[in-house]
DNA sequence: ATTCTTACA
DNA sequence: TGTAAGAA
């Protein structure tokens, strides 16, 4: 597919998806004449990154580790490294903060809503 | 009509 | 990240 495609399953805006090109977070192939091309699977890859990025990764990380978290249960030796375990154990800290964090203020939501259709039915 | 690259108020 | 310009 090319990048239009891609932009719209994934809703992401073209220049981000040169950029994350740009940045080895993706890869394409050309076209004939010089358009990107995409595999089907850059399409979960292009989800997966901008999850990440959500959850306030830099893009340098995400580089680092995306190879780790890839579908493919298999365990890619070459990053099994210490400083690879110390980075990844960090981002996953800082998501549990981040689950934190929602979890608490979705439920003053949640609690403000429901006390909104309570006083709706009493009065 | 789409995409490409480069550059910037 | 958005947007513009000029080319393919």
């Amino acid at each position: 597919m090319k990048i239009g495609e891609l932009s719209q399953r994934t809703d992401t805006p073209v220049r981000m998806l040169r950029y994350y090109e740009e940045q080895g977070l993706i890869h394409s192939e050309r076209l004939p004449n010089g358009y990107r091309s995409y595999e089907d699977y850059v399409v979960d890859r292009v989800r997966q990154v901008r999850g990440l990025l959500e959850v306030g990764l830099p893009t340098r990380i995400i580089k680092q580790i995306l190879p780790c978290l890839d579908s493919s249960r298999a365990i890619y030796l070459p990053y099994v490294t210490p400083d690879m375990i110390a980075t990844l154990e960090h981002e996953r800290d800082r998501m549990a903060e981040k689950i934190e964090c929602l979890t608490k203020n979705h439920r003053a939501i949640n609690d403000y809503l429901d006390a909104v259709s309570h006083e709706i039915r009493a009065s």
